[in-house]
DNA sequence: CGTTAATTTGAGACCATTCAATTTCGGTGG
DNA sequence: CCACCGAAATTGAATGGTCTCAAATTAACG
């Protein structure tokens, strides 16, 4: 509700029936699968702790991630109306999921225009972060790509209420990094150590602090338009 | 409505609010602007003849395509909700394009809801062709890569009924491919040499055959589940 | 039929990878 | 509190896929 109000405007009786959601809450361990492709979607995630991303296995067995998702945000929306999953979702650390049916998500959004359309736009906004990570792992080289994922995610956390000014909990180890710019662990072991080397950013295991917005805002070619945090 | 009703059910009346759209005709010429990151959407476009791809450019005036689109399909159908374009739109030849003003289209979202859920899936299917854009440019090389957007290519004109069998016209240049696939120019060229060479495909300007589904599927690493062609 | 765009070719350079070994870190049990 | 363990991070050296730059050839078009 707190995501959604920043761009749609809920009513109270819309805050009610979202409340009133039906869910069952899981728990799930470090890489634990919330979602697995090509399984039909019976129910949505509401990450309420922890992180989660989205990815695929490739046949030789390498791993893309496509996403990283925050406490608060749905991770597989597009399943209520997809059916089928194409992509799987796993957890970083442990994480608490409610775990929403995909009728109750239906229906609240039949019932209600401006969740159904704060939904809409949920999944849309999305849909243009995969957008930037195109280009991302297209055009981008390592230090800029690196740089560019860190800016996403600390503008996220952000604006969710976590962190504290430019610090942040950030649970991710070198090899999710790694496989959501499309790099090696090796190599992005070495591209952390520039960034750290020239000032921009401090991060080892769990603890992430910006030491130069500008420069590392510069450093990942970043503008933040695509998160459409206004609009 | 063709391509809306492989996915949800329309009924006469709403095809009637369809045709009923307002809409203007434009036309544009090759590498013309459809839409303008940045700018403010008042209209969508829906593609009535030719070829466009999304795009954003870099700092550096590298480019990455991040979508192709074929007729019948709406190039941004996002910015009805969104406002602001978060990344260009360019016409690959001689194109015409129906533009719908954005309130014509959120009226009838809100007052026909079959059209709302088909509105909703089209966007939610771009989003799961954009995942799996990120996995092709993040951990394929190049000539699985190439084979894996042919194959995207070809399966999304077969379904349009456009081509003939395993023939299409596809007028992209090879500038093009490159930055669909984040490569450049020459290696594409490169790598188009070689999957010729196999016996793969047929390409050059303007016509495009498959002369072997199973082994270009196979190249190209490819699955179409996130097509969602059915479902 | 001239002119420009697109494709093709070659050679050398470079960014990122691979593989393997080493060090550091976080957690766990004695 | 410390010894131990596996996971994660770090380092080095060699390899390689893709890029860059430049030139030549071919195709498209008015």
């Amino acid at each position: 509700m707190r995501r959604w109000s920043k761009h749609s405007r809920l009513s109270p009786e819309d805050c009610d029936a979202i409340l009133d959601l039906p869910y069952a809450v899981r728990t799930f361990g470090k890489d634990g699968y919330l979602v697995r492709e090509g399984q039909e979607a019976t129910e949505c995630a509401l990450l309420l702790h922890g992180f989660a991303f989205r990815q695929k296995l490739l046949r030789d067995g390498s791993r893309q991630i496509i996403s990283f998702h925050i406490p608060g945000e749905f991770v597989d929306l597009q399943n209520a109306l997809l059916g089928i999953a194409d992509h799987n979702v796993q957890s970083v650390n442990r994480t608490e999921a409610a775990m929403i049916p995909r009728n109750a998500i239906i229906d609240l959004a039949t019932a209600r225009p401006a969740i159904r359309t704060a939904m809409w736009v949920d999944t849309l906004i999305d849909s243009s972060i995969f957008r930037e990570w195109v280009v991302n792992v297209g055009r981008r080289d390592s230090r800029t790509r690196i740089a560019h994922l860190l800016c996403e995610l600390a503008m996220r956390l952000e604006a969710n209420g976590d962190g504290d000014g430019d610090a942040f909990d950030l649970p991710l180890t070198q090899e999710q990094l790694a496989d959501a710019t499309g790099l090696t662990a090796v190599h992005t072991n070495r591209t952390l150590q520039t960034l750290r080397r020239e000032g921009l950013i401090h991060l080892n295991s769990g603890s992430f602090k910006i030491l130069d917005w500008n420069k590392l805002r510069e450093a990942g070619d970043f503008d933040e338009l695509y998160l459409h945090q206004r609009i």
